[in-house]
DNA sequence: TAAAGTTAGTGTATTTTTTACACTAACTAA
DNA sequence: TTAGTTAGTGTAAAAAATACACTAACTTTA
């Protein structure tokens, strides 16, 4: 499965990204398909190895943006994995990332690598290169925890959003079904959702209102021990 | 501050480990003092290069076990770290770690760069070497985070405690005073504290009853997403 | 132009959880 | 035997979470 006859790496670190977006309600994730050994051919979650003169927080955002365009994204650092075994070539120790992104922004990939980019359903994964199961399994489950204590879902979201969309994009971190009614009592009683007296145009059906998160109004309260949860 | 020609190291990494323990109430880490440059003499976090054959966890595993002798104790990955200058050696980037110990067990160091090893509460450090602060920062953060989902207050403790010293590790992590009955009514409730059916000795005052954590139970139960938690 | 289809939007009652709070019991030492 | 110290206990009030069903607004189609 492995070629046998490539060279060995001194000690060295790559960093891994797991892009998170949500599209009509389920989960997803950003894959590329290899183009070289090891693991040609194979899907994989972006990745490079760090440079010498790079931090590691810069490298995963290098690598955010070589293959979305994008910058100023969410980013946190997931976990690091370090079996001495994990990649064929010698010792890669990695760190993973993971980023949330609105998939409604268009992404334009800036090089060569990430041309082959497509969105793949948390739960239809493919076989994937190196040990990037168990790296794309950590950060779903730190994503499904910190929902629960941080706004991150807004981060998924246009800047401009329906209560239903904010809802669908907890509902399909969680893996559960929400009461309408009590979501968006709860969301609406911190008073960080302000209406943009506007409504969505577009269904065939009644109008949903537009909100937007305030964000610096959150990180005040924050600071003073405000959690935004469930 | 630092000496100027040490000699530069190829890209590497590191592992360093935050050491909890509770003491009469108070959270405290485990020190030890540099013997060797860079920073020699200066208080740090212990910790050690990775080996070339050597998992990561591993290299945890054993900076633990050359520093207190002791061998299958709690521990977490924290946080990695990757300034490019965070070592004045060369680019080296360390996982952190932190552990949960009882301080009441003997401490044994193995090797000889444990000797000076000394516990100090978490709210009186000392300037410490590289960017020791700041992993020790995020790993309280972290503790104090997790003993609100997780049952870690009993790996502080020995094996059979009273519910005022248990009382005392919730204090200590989350830095509040918290109400005794309330306290006692929500541990209890889970029932996953056992009586020893035995009381403490020692004191000049009523003897406490002793109790002991069931985790074979709680992990029965934790599979099944139940969440021990304040 | 009326009816059918679709999603938006809203309130209340019940249950559960959290909080606040103060005295008696048991033991030791002086 | 008294003073000192920590252990141990219950209840009522407040707050938070849950369960639950209909009307409003808009579009499409017959």
């Amino acid at each position: 499965m492995q070629p046998k006859k490539l060279p060995r790496l001194k000690s060295t670190f790559s960093v891994d990204c797991v892009i998170f977006g949500v599209d009509d309600g389920v989960l997803k994730i950003l894959l590329i398909e290899r183009n070289e050994p090891p693991f040609k051919a194979w899907k994989a979650i972006p990745g490079n190895l760090v440079r010498d003169q790079e931090d590691i927080d810069d490298a995963a955002k290098r690598i955010l943006y070589e293959l979305t365009g994008l910058k100023d994204i969410y980013l946190e650092q997931s976990y690091t994995f370090g079996r001495t075994n994990r990649h064929p070539q010698g010792r890669v120790i990695t760190v993973s990332y993971y980023s949330l992104i609105q998939k409604t922004d268009d992404i334009r990939p800036v090089t060569g690598f990430a041309k082959t980019a497509f969105w793949c359903p948390v739960h239809e994964l493919p076989k994937l290169a190196f040990d990037h199961r168990e790296i794309v399994e950590k950060a779903l489950a730190q994503l499904k925890h910190k929902i629960n204590y941080q706004p991150i879902g807004f981060e998924l979201l246009p800047k401009r959003f329906t209560l239903t969309q904010l809802q669908h994009v907890y509902e399909a971190i969680l893996e559960v079904d929400l009461d309408k009614r009590n979501f968006r009592k709860k969301m609406l009683s911190f008073g960080l959702l302000e209406s943009c007296q506007e409504k969505q145009t577009g269904g065939s059906h009644r109008a949903a209102s537009l909100y937007r998160f305030n964000k610096k109004r959150y990180h005040q309260l924050a600071t003073k021990g405000f959690i935004f949860g469930l």
